[in-house]
DNA sequence: GTTGAAAAGTGCTGCGA
DNA sequence: TCGCAGCACTTTTCAAC
């Protein structure tokens, strides 16, 4: 058994470093280990490890998205005409870049998807064209986001 | 007149540069520079521009939900009694941190958010007790998520 | 605005406890 | 396993173009 389910290999500081680093992962290792009471070294090495149990997925510099233009974040929900088209599906989302959260999942929807555009023509366009036509979907609900209140990640 | 409404003071390499750090922040300036062919300075003086326009919001470092215990990704759509009590709501959910995004929004739910839970007891939890319990929410739908397939940044 | 190099700070590694 | 110290690398700054 190399792997186990929960992956529960965490102490409190492990917890500590991914919670100051997840808000913000330019803070750097001597300032953590300061407020955590460690060495420096200590922290690396807790990085370390927790990167290679895949815990740690990398760091990604946060934009504003309507800073660069894009102003519509909207959720669709779609319809497969057959569940066994999943698989394809995702393949074919994956090519059309405003889509940037896809999900299987249960409930009314087959497939639930997360798409940023830049305006309402641009919306329209990716609604119309790029997705209605895929093969292997049926229809499509839109909700559309008018004001993103909240946006974090989870708290350990 | 201090503000445009498109922020469009991007040119190409700004946008290159976002482009890079957007998948991978560890990245150093230097090899930026070496990669789009400018010195490091300019990375540094073009990275300090958006900072201060606001553009780049930070870093974060991302996480395996999974590998840290976190099983279950929920959306929640909200039906308020009045729409009125939104910006009431908002304040109340922003406590409960299992909610990592929050969406005022059209269509058929006044809100939407999303959940992210440790496995079903903590699910149930967070639904009846948490969030039912809130004052203003009429009822809501939940959509489980079996699979994220996608999950990226807007391409630029 | 860009460059190139010097100064300051950070990350990494090995030895000792 | 943790902490300390030295080396390598990166960021930051700045005078000059």
């Amino acid at each position: 058994m190399d792997k186990k389910y929960s992956n529960y290999d965490l102490d409190n500081l492990d917890i500590q470093i991914l919670s100051i680093l997840m808000n913000d992962a330019s803070i750097p290792y001597t300032e953590i280990a300061k407020k955590l009471i460690v060495s420096g070294g200590t922290i690396h090495v807790r990085m370390k490890k927790m990167e290679e149990l895949g815990i740690i997925k990398g760091s990604q510099l946060i934009i504003n998205p309507q800073k660069v233009g894009f102003d519509i974040t909207a959720f669709l929900g779609i319809y497969l005409e057959k569940g066994s088209q999943y698989s394809d599906a995702v393949k074919q989302l994956q090519d059309i870049k405003e889509v940037v959260e896809l999900h299987y999942c249960t409930g009314q929807y087959s497939m639930f998807a997360k798409i940023v555009c830049r305006d309402t023509a641009h919306l329209r366009k990716v609604l119309n064209e790029d997705i209605q036509s895929l093969t292997g979907i049926q229809r499509t609900e839109t909700i559309i986001s008018l004001e993103e209140s909240i946006k974090r990640q989870i708290t350990l």
